[in-house]
RNA sequence: CUCGCCAUGGUUCAAUGGAUAGAACGAGCGCCUCCUAAGCGCUAGAUCUGGGUUCGAUUCCCGGUGGCGAGGCCA
């Protein structure tokens, strides 16, 4: 099939560019689109950039390297423009070839080359401790969405969600359950405020007593409560009150502890396989899959967060103070440096991800993207500050901060705090505006652009969305061609001379451009990108579809008008895959 | 205090350093005897401020102003 116009322009100005200026001949030579359709397909501003080193006025550049431009078939016209640019309007048929080409390679068109690296994307990775919520769900759509996105421009990707089954949150979770069970055996303990509110704990309790009944009701009020420093008035909020509540907090930890012995580990297994699992169902429902669901508690039980600390230890990055073990992130470039190992020998959150990313490195990656919510943005430079300290190469670990989903309910800021329980969930908000437009609202923003998330009008107004906007122009296709109920292959040798208007010979210049716009959503790992040019795609199409009848009476006009829908249906369908949206054949 | 994100029509957002800054919603006027009106056409309407780099700045750099957010031996 016809080669790419702009590979094949970009060498014919080579060619020229050899002879008007030898010394310049590496020079990079930038192909634009024009915003404009009067200025043609392509647009270079070689000569503007060739001026100054040459100290030549920019017009007689552009002029002389048109002069030298060799013939082709390709161009329609080229001409100076402006302040020296050089204009480029392709030949009708160099236009119109696309149609044909995305029609031979469907799905594949716009799938670029293997680059044969590999690429780690971890998202999401959010507390396994409660539903998730809807700021979970833009990273769990922008993940999705890039991983594809990237795997379709030809890297080899694996999805990874980091699993946090170590620590005081998991404690927490799991002495929240527990309360709740007890409560079920008229056992009352007054439930702590920071530990978790929300009422899917309630549920556990109460699926926990189904499943085991008493097994782990063995216990008194007093026997929980003992040695708890007790509870604070609820209106205190000065920093004493809550310290006394986190201690409070922990003494009913260490007491459910020993009071259950090694059913401990059953009732935190039990909470964290709950919301795993709710979890991994939520995703799923969402089209989000994960290749790998990697567990923190495991780079405990291999060893390797001691190796990674003692390693740092060994090059001389780690000191001793207040009994506590330091990371000396000062070297790095950090603010302060940041403790790794708490006096009382248990590891911090930062320790388990050292090693994280040390495992993460060990596994050969070629490019590591973490993505994070905004509020992490201060972590960047201690983590990258372990990785060089371990001896590793930085720059391999890219990280993709997402702003926040802020929600508004009634206009007010709704809270999305998760121990309060009042949030409203992904699924609720799934349930409400549907996957589709989900997908589509969350990738419709720059990822480091904050989101208003307004509830009511992506709930009410939801027909106003544009995700339908784009589903449209597909079912529309669909409908067109089920009613003319021909096979393929006559559109795969449709004359397409006969696109002569210039609504399709837009239309072809949209097609053309799909697979630059995945390569760049690639590299800007912005697949906001795809989502914009599938409206734009949409617009065209739908534009088109008013002004022109495709089943017309002429055999060789519907079949060319027809193939250039069909290879539309196609490009429509590749780009919401890859937004994880569907493309419905009716609507 | 330090750091991050942002500032574009009435509103929500686009724009690899390019030419006349694009859409959508809202406003106004039109289009269904015609392949799906969840659609289309037309009109009005915008780059916060001051410097700098550049042939050229919405874009890059510095300083203001304003908005949002984050900073833990929490996870």
């Amino acid at each position: 099939m016809s080669a790419d116009p702009k590979v094949l322009l970009t060498d014919l100005l080579r060619a020229a560019l050899k002879s008007v200026a030898p010394d310049h001949a590496d020079i990079t030579i930038l192909l634009e689109r024009p915003k404009q359709a009067s200025h043609g397909d392509f647009a270079t501003n070689l000569a503007l950039q060739l001026a100054k080193p040459l100290k030549r006025n920019p017009r007689q550049l552009a002029a002389l390297l048109l002069a030298e431009l060799p013939p082709s078939p390709l161009l329609a016209r080229a001409e100076v423009a402006g302040a020296g640019f050089i204009n480029f309007t392709l030949a009708t048929a160099a236009k119109t070839g696309v149609v044909a080409e995305v029609l031979a390679r469907g799905a594949d068109f716009g799938r670029g080359a293997s680059k044969n690296a590999r690429v780690q994307v971890e998202f999401v990775s959010a507390n396994p401790t409660g539903p998730l919520h809807v700021g979970h769900g833009r990273g769990a759509a922008y993940g999705a969405s890039l991983a594809d996105v990237l795997a379709f421009a030809g890297y080899s990707v694996t999805r990874e969600y980091y699993v946090n089954d170590a620590g005081r949150q998991m404690d927490i979770l799991a002495l929240s359950t527990w309360l709740r069970y007890l409560a079920f055996f008229g056992i009352e303990i007054p439930f702590p405020p920071n530990a978790y509110q929300g009422g899917y704990v309630i549920d556990m309790g109460r699926d926990m007593r189904d499943a085991h009944q008493d097994r782990f009701a063995g216990v008194s009020v007093a026997q929980v409560l003992a040695g708890t420093p007790g509870l604070p008035a609820a209106e205190r909020k000065d920093d004493e009150a809550r310290q006394q509540r986190e201690e409070h907090l922990d003494a009913l930890i260490a007491n459910a502890k020993r009071l259950l012995g090694e059913d401990y580990a059953w009732v935190h297994g039990f909470a964290l396989n709950e919301q795993l699992g709710d979890g991994r169902e939520d995703l799923q429902e969402f089209g989000v899959r994960f290749d790998k669901w990697f567990s923190e508690q495991s780079l405990f039980d291999t060893g390797l967060v001691e190796r990674a600390v003692s390693q740092l230890e060994r090059q001389g990055h780690i000191y001793l103070q207040d009994g506590a073990k330091w990371f000396r992130s000062t070297a790095f470039g950090d603010e302060k440096d940041r403790v790794v190992q708490r006096e009382n020998g248990m590891y911090t959150y930062f320790a388990s991800d050292i090693a994280y990313h040390l495992n993460k490195y060990e596994r050969g990656f070629d490019r590591i993207i973490d993505i994070w919510g905004a509020d992490h943005h201060g972590y960047i430079p201690r983590v990258k500050g372990a990785i060089a300290a371990l001896g590793l190469p930085p720059e391999k670990l890219e990280v993709a901060l997402v702003q926040f989903a802020v929600l508004y309910r009634n206009g007010q800021k709704t809270s999305m705090s998760t121990r309060s329980g009042e949030f409203v969930t992904l699924r609720e908000l799934r349930k409400e505006v549907g996957n589709d437009a989900c997908r589509f609202f969350y990738v419709l923003r720059k990822s480091d652009q904050h989101l208003d998330f307004d509830l009511d009008l992506a709930k009410s107004q939801s027909n106003e969305n544009p995700v339908y906007y784009v589903q449209y122009a597909h079912a529309r296709v669909c409908s067109v061609l089920n009613q003319w109920g021909g096979e393929a292959a006559e559109l795969a040798a449709a004359d397409l001379a006969r696109l002569a208007n210039e609504r399709e010979l837009a239309l072809c210049a949209r097609l053309a451009t799909f697979p630059e716009t995945v390569e760049s959503a690639a590299d800007d790992h912005a697949p906001h990108q795809i989502a914009f040019y599938l409206k734009d795609l949409a617009a065209d199409f739908h534009s088109w579809y008013n002004a022109e009848r495709m089943l017309v009476e002429d055999d060789g006009l519907r079949l060319a008008r027809l193939a250039l829908a069909a290879a539309v249906r196609q490009v429509l369908a590749s780009g919401l895959a890859l937004l994880g949206v569907s493309a419905p054949e009716s609507m």
